[in-house]
DNA sequence: CAGCATACGGAGCTAAGATTCCGTTTGTCA
DNA sequence: TGACAAACGGAATCTTAGCTCCGTATGCTG
């Protein structure tokens, strides 16, 4: 199962079940006696996985600085997927593939952040109206850097682009004082 | 080969060859006679559409405004792959997949691209750091936004943060004369 | 119309990969 | 040690989808 892991993160969903046996130096029968379809363990390593989310995110919040505390989010949530291509799937999929058992997770991570943002939205230091949906849409887009250019654009490059993209826009005073 | 495109847009890669023939009211072998392998035959259709990238880029070439002529590449060719699956799996992955005959048509993008990023850089109007290939980059991660995100996000927002996220530091009088 | 060529259709072949099933091994209890 | 149970392994099966092949239809020429 941790083994399968590591072909997960290689080779995504692709990994295939007789190449996870092997690796987990057990024979295919043995799998499918602990997880009874392919997607049954699919889904388990990235609920499993999922959960580092909350964590970093819940981390995170004890940042002092509003928009530190954002920004470390974003970079640790994008360092986490980092090298681990099933992974990376299922963060940019993360509402389309309906995982088991991964809302009470998400319901987390997207409480947390949620304040997170707030936060940062109250200092002044992020436009007013980014939201938790923006923040996934952007990981979405950070990801898929590392996903569609490996070894190509640098993910660290699109965070600072984005980071910058998510700042209040530039008022003048007649803007501001209307 | 028109009604497997419009198959490719809705199934992308995962089009079968079957109901593409189907759809086209032929026979498979038909289909085989035209285009050897189903790759070629992915292959064609993404070149005949990546064609417009280079269009798209042309035309808003002729936009007087720096800024107005980037901004209006990068919406233009987003709104070209949209409600089109395969073409945004395209644009995504047009640099790891390596598609036959696009070489020459990613270079004139290349070229009209790199020509209007320079005239922003050179206006003040985007970080002069900004290279051809960060607009692959943030352009794969808009497109992700369409892909991964269907009847989400909405990836015009995610163009307006990147848009905004592309422009120049803003600098204070002290680093700008240092 | 006969003969030939070209193009078509789609049943069937093949490969790949998920899943099943049963003979075998391992472990436990008396 | 013998009997039973639990877990294992992996060959065989099933399914899907790309691709091939050959009998047939269409069309052209004399």
């Amino acid at each position: 199962m941790s083994s399968g892991r590591e072909l997960f993160a290689r080779d995504g969903p692709e990994a295939q079940m007789d190449e996870i046996a092997a690796r987990a130096g057990v024979g295919i029968g043995t799998v499918y006696r602990h997880f009874p379809t392919k997607e049954a363990l699919l889904t388990a390593m990235v609920r499993d996985r999922f959960q580092e989310f909350a964590e970093i995110a819940t981390l995170a919040e004890d940042t002092i600085d509003p928009r530190h505390a954002l920004e470390t989010v974003m970079r640790r949530s994008a360092e986490a997927v980092e090298g681990d291509v099933g992974f990376q799937l299922a963060m940019m999929g993360s509402n389309q593939l309906e995982w088991e058992g991964i809302e009470e997770q998400k319901a987390v991570l997207a409480a947390v952040v949620t304040r997170i943002i707030r936060r940062a939205v109250d200092a002044g230091v992020v436009s007013d109206d980014f939201t938790f949906e923006d923040f996934g849409m952007v990981m979405c887009g950070i990801t898929s850097t590392m996903y569609y250019k490996p070894g190509g654009a640098d993910w660290r490059r699109h965070l600072a682009i984005t980071v910058h993209g998510i700042r209040p826009p530039v008022r003048d005073v007649e803007q501001e004082s209307a």
